[in-house]
DNA sequence: GCAATGAACATAGTGTGCTATATAACATAT
DNA sequence: ATATGTTATATAGCACACTATGTTCATTGC
């Protein structure tokens, strides 16, 4: 096979939307991980924060889909959370299938942190893109995750 | 706290690239899965097969540049695949502790499967998006891999 | 030539995602 | 009221990402 028949039948990964996603997000989250470490958190817990850090309680089921995650794998981070005491679990009065989900005081104190985190490291990512290559980028990955949230 | 109190001292994930972005890195992975499932194959295949789909060999060391993820991932990635025949592993004459990786016949066999299977899941999710739109986003994407690659 | 340094790969342990399946409680319909 | 179906959570097993560390061979300096 010569080269030209190569790139005529190959495709660049580089011009794969999939795969670029793919990439910046395994960047995002190392990085990410990083910074959330020296605070005992990790990635995983930032849809848990964003979804409680007002203060309230949610069932595992509703926070399930607010992470758009399947529901073993926010099983699984709540007892990593609870056990590392980010999390309190109490028996829903109204369902005792039901668990409600709430952060605990040391979850709560940890919050400006995870907001310094997050804005820092979108910034070094974002640095060089202008104000309107960012919203143009936001707005596509809505599109994206929007086509592709209905399952397959 | 107020509505107005929480949207000003809350960050909403929407507006966080990286969130997002592992949003719909987390949609691409799980819908592509599904798509190689019936392949045999799975995501953690696709840059070894971008690498050496051309039919060459390269040793562990180059796939894990290439591929940008952390040596003893690309080591599990290949055991894994030669577990399932997918790859070839053969002592490289000139050092002694690398190793030289090859697609194996079966895997070459999957590759017109594998590059519908990516084309047509990029054409899904960028169906909403014009071909500015597109472009676009690929060259954000390439500089935030850029700003993210140095490390942290 | 030998010691020290570095490079390539392997192994151990953990987190976060998935699918498939089990269990217990709620809801409904006869 | 009981059987049937549905819903909320749990468990098992795997893939793929990470960090930390060990082993073996190559390289470099003296």
């Amino acid at each position: 096979m010569t080269d030209k028949d190569s790139k005529l039948y190959n495709i660049d990964r580089t011009s794969s939307a999939g795969y670029m996603t793919n990439w910046a997000a395994r960047l995002f989250a190392r990085a990410m991980d990083r910074r959330l470490k020296p605070l005992g958190l990790s990635t995983g817990h930032l849809p848990i924060f964003f979804a409680l850090g007002a203060g309230g309680a949610l069932s595992q089921k509703a926070l399930t889909e607010y992470a758009a995650i399947e529901q073993p794998t926010m099983a699984a981070t709540l007892s990593r959370m609870e056990r590392d005491g980010l999390i309190h679990r109490e028996p829903d009065a109204n369902d005792r299938r039901s668990m409600l989900i709430s952060l605990t005081p040391l979850a709560l104190e940890k919050l400006p942190a995870v907001r310094e985190a997050i804005e820092t490291l979108n910034e070094k990512a974002l640095g060089a893109l202008s104000e309107e290559e960012r919203d143009a980028f936001l707005v596509s990955l809505a599109k994206i995750v929007a086509a592709l949230a209905d399952d397959d």
